[in-house]
DNA sequence: GTCTATAATAGGATAGAC
DNA sequence: GTCTATCCTATTATAGAC
């Protein structure tokens, strides 16, 4: 009845190995991702660099769009994270939303291809699946939760917790990441030429969003 | 010395011709970047679809990235054009800048593969060609004298044309196109859940840059 | 879990006949 | 300016030996 699956001894080092190897044809896929564009992921070109045959990939990955799909949904719980912990280190409110944002477009900017894969859909035929996508909505909600609570804190208007001012927010951050990674990629977060106005970007949404006292 | 290409009787009707077939390969072109995504293009599904064979597009586009080429020109000429239009039939100053602006937005998300090609970086081995980037500065250079001639009109502040404001602004058209086209594709512009808040956008970034005597 | 071998396709691009 | 034929390369994916 033990099944090489189970619990036996050594079971916990292979599924480890196992688990490491996943984690290391994704960490490759990332980097030709980043030379060749998002779109250009070839298996051939994963084992090449890794040393192995392509077909031993199968054993891990049963497509190519496997592997896009677990870059997608490591792409989304690393956004998702950078998001959360930008925003765990600031008061509540608007400096909370204001720092997790600014995390998240950190985390974004610093890792071109995982977030081409998030904000555009540059790969022909791959759609995310339903288990991938659902850390997407995970931070799509992170961000309205983090709205609500400037809103609620009163240091924003409520409008900016509509759909208008949710989709408002989201247009500001895709365009930051957009213009940083397609016209000024390779530079620093705080030196891109689009990037380094993140600040501003997030004054322009105050802006819009005044608190009623004020 | 009478060439065919010199303007002997029936060289022109040979060149229009000619032009025809061209702007035919482009148009088809734009067809599957559509269907397939903006790197999805091959030179045999282009054949296909016309009923020739591929090596007879050899006669009109040198090589696959000649046909981005051509595409990336016409479509920073059709944005430039877009921009252009819209601003002339408003009155000068802001009225202008957010005419053209709201134009060319129209025009990015009535045209996802062009639009893509100018926004993002979605083809590999592409990178646009110096006589094909020449229009993209033009329409860079036309939002700055939009920009420009709302702050000589006193509509808004002097920061708007710095670079900051110029690229704030770049930030927020970018936005709208890439949440457009990534997230809710194939829907007109004034429904378009991101094209949509438009208004709202430009509103954001008069504003960030309110006029002196505001 | 790795390999070799191979299927099944497709792609871009060129040469040369007509 | 179109075709056929072809080159060369590359890909994803599977079958089966070890």
């Amino acid at each position: 009845m033990a099944s090489t699956h189970a619990a036996a001894p050594g079971g916990d080092r292979r599924r480890q190995r196992r688990a490491a190897t996943k984690a290391e044809i994704l960490r490759i896929a990332a980097e030709l991702m980043a030379a060749e564009g998002a779109g250009g992921l070839s298996l051939s070109a994963i084992a090449r660099r890794m040393g192995i045959q392509p077909p031993s990939l199968y054993k891990y990955f049963s497509s190519r769009n496997a592997v896009y799909d677990a870059l997608f949904a490591e792409g989304q719980r690393a956004f998702s994270a950078a998001l959360r912990e930008g925003a765990e280190g600031a008061p509540p409110g608007l400096p909370a939303l204001e720092a997790g944002v600014t995390a998240g477009l950190r985390w974004a900017v610093e890792h071109p291809p995982l977030a081409q894969l998030l904000f555009w859909r540059p790969v022909p035929g791959f759609t995310p699946s339903a288990e991938s996508y659902a850390p997407a909505l995970e931070a799509v909600g992170r961000i309205a939760d983090l709205v609500a609570g400037a809103v609620h804190e009163g240091h924003l208007h409520p409008d900016a917790a509509t759909d208008e001012g949710r989709e408002l927010l989201g247009v500001l951050l895709a365009g930051v990441v957009t213009q940083q990674l397609a016209n000024d990629p390779g530079t620093a977060f705080a030196e891109g030429r689009f990037s380094r106005h993140t600040p501003a970007v997030l004054r322009a949404f105050r802006l819009h969003y005044p608190p009623p006292a004020a």
